[in-house]
DNA sequence: AAAGTGTTTGGCATTTTCGCCAAATAGATC
DNA sequence: GATCTATTTGGCGAAAATGCCAAACACTTT
């Protein structure tokens, strides 16, 4: 496969980014810390999974970029690793109706 | 696996979303349609991969919601499905290099 | 230092995604 | 209507993602 006209670095890094928030459970974290930090019990807790597998989704997303973590006393604390992506899943929230008036005006 | 606190419904629509655009491949065809339709094969050009794999690529984009098309002449022309899209894929352009700033501004 | 708490890592089975090939389809042209 | 062109669909093997369990780890508290 063979991805030309773009840097192709930048290329990958968006698509790194969209991964780590391309899964119900990881949106769901990103979502829920739009609102501030949590430790991962908590996120387990919201999440329902096993907690092995919530601490691999975070780890995704740390390694992603978009999640930093901080150890403060017996608890990790995960947070967005930037405001920017609090703006930019604003947007992603305005893009799905949005999406859905713009296609009921098309005969697809 | 229990997803408490976002309509779920709203979650689902919002991965469907991300996940359209979470492929090398898919990403660059969202990109390149920002300019304007593109037909299938002229989409493979720029991909270069198989051209029934391209064909699925764009299935997928477009039961996602994310592309249109329309049949013209001899050929299928796909375009954004949406001009929120493209507000949405500037905001990703912005994201990438802001998290590099707010990472490196970080312990990790 | 022993025990407890919160989290990560390793490993594995299951599921999903990916990409090619070959065949099918739809429509245009002869 | 036969043929050609552009695209999609079916199918399959390979690769990647997912999720649980058990074990390891790092720190605290006792």
């Amino acid at each position: 496969m063979q991805l030309t006209q773009m840097p192709s670095d930048t290329l990958h890094q968006r698509v790194v980014v969209m991964k780590a928030l391309a899964h119900p459970s990881r949106m769901l974290i990103a979502e829920t810390l739009m609102s501030g930090e949590k430790c991962v019990c908590d996120l387990q807790a919201l999440v329902g999974a096993d907690m092995s597998t919530v601490s691999k989704h975070l780890t995704l997303m740390r390694q992603a970029g978009v999640l930093v973590c901080e150890k403060r006393g017996l608890n990790i604390y995960y947070r967005l690793a930037c405001s920017c992506l609090g703006t930019f899943l604003r947007c992603l929230d305005e893009l799905t109706p949005n999406m859905e008036s713009c296609r009921s005006s098309c005969c697809d």
